[in-house]
DNA sequence: AGCTTTGGATTGTTTGACAATCCTATGATG
DNA sequence: CATCATAGGATTGTCAAACAATCCAAAGCT
């Protein structure tokens, strides 16, 4: 087996540094990154920089427009809608596939999960919520087997986070967001695809009519 | 409307002319890319190469290994088999969508591609087939009236093209796939989702089919 | 007010440099 | 002779500095 930890170059960390930066909205959707502020901020060269910006708009996280330079992707409502589109057939087949061949330990470690979110929405502890649910979406995405499906959904994930930041959206979601959650994994748990399939296809249309409201209050306040 | 021309960069250029190296094998799997070689080639300084690299690193046609740089992608059959997997999703959605909300033009300009493709077999006009093939999706992704699905796939088919180079894959397969486009277009025709769905399942299933035997072909080859 | 010009800010690209890392071939050793 | 260590070259990772091209906004002109 091979445990080397690579150095992990500067160029990495800046990606990961900006991706949480956008993700987390202390860059804002629509703001212009300015390659020589960012070499300020991470303390590294121009070139690193957009080497950087590059890798970021590979992820759709950024957009680079010639001669403007590279900011935060904006996402009309339209194109989420059509992501929520997406995720509805891979999540979906992600499940199935997931309740076909998860072993033993991969339910485990999803229930261990989605327990841990289900006490986070108990305590209302939202950075717990958040690290709980990435963690369940991880294992259910590793036990389905295709690391296609997976990678196509992580980034999705991602940009649909870019619409998070601005609308804050469900606070009261939670519980019914874990309900939903449990019923994928139990489905998974009786190693029942259809079932699987059927409750992750509601889990990801309760998300997208919670953001469609989120939005439209959004957009008249 | 907006009918400038940009002037196109030097990089965006270096991307077009490495990707087509790429997708048509002169520059074949698994070889290394070494930087200096390439600026050679392409008369451009390093830091353009790199970004230009970053950039096809994004699009999977390029894997990037630190501290050993880049190289072409290799496909093994697993993934490729995963890719597939979404390509019948996707594809079958797209055309479920196509049949619902295709204009009449977008119908006619298919018909024509398609038209076209029909011609280019009979004539076993292989570069024909080609430009025809990627004319038919590409009207079909438009109509589909989902970028995100547009966006996915067209990265699904130039990473399976990374198969083709090597296998020099279905000499043959041309006319039934020619059939299976047709049905395809029917069904869209005649604004039936769900059998422009079946018809685009079959087809990504016998392109799946044909692309496995070409491998098993050249394994033992 | 509306048009032009000008200047600053920012990106696109190049060159040159150097440390860190990897790979290979050479040489040492048992 | 086989194996291990070492040295050297090749390649990447990163930086710094420079300059033309482009864009944007504000000042100036009519």
């Amino acid at each position: 087996m091979d445990l080397r930890v690579t150095p992990q170059g500067v160029q990495s960390q800046a990606v990961d540094k900006l991706r949480e930066a956008i993700v987390s909205g202390h860059f804002q959707p629509g703001q212009r990154l300015v390659e020589a502020e960012l070499c300020r901020l991470l303390g590294i060269s121009r070139g690193s920089v957009r080497e950087a910006l590059r890798r970021l708009e590979g992820e759709r996280l950024v957009v680079i427009t010639p001669n403007r330079g590279p900011s935060v992707t904006e996402l009309s409502w339209e194109e989420a809608a059509q992501i929520y589109d997406v995720r509805r057939l891979l999540e979906g087949e992600a499940a199935a596939l997931a309740a076909r061949r998860a072993t033993a330990a991969q339910r485990e470690a999803m229930e261990a999960a989605l327990g841990a979110f289900e006490a986070a929405v108990a305590t209302e502890d939202a950075l717990g919520r958040i690290a709980a649910t990435a963690r369940f979406y991880d294992l259910m995405l590793a036990a389905c087997g295709n690391a296609v499906i997976d990678e196509i959904l992580r980034g999705l994930h991602a940009r649909i986070n870019l619409l998070r930041s601005r609308s804050m959206s469900r606070q009261g979601r939670a519980p019914e967001s874990a309900r939903e959650m449990r019923a994928i994994l139990s489905a998974i748990q009786e190693r029942a695809p259809a079932a699987a399939r059927k409750a992750a296809l509601l889990h990801v249309e309760a998300a997208c009519a919670a953001a469609k409201v989120a939005m439209a209050e959004r957009r008249v306040a």
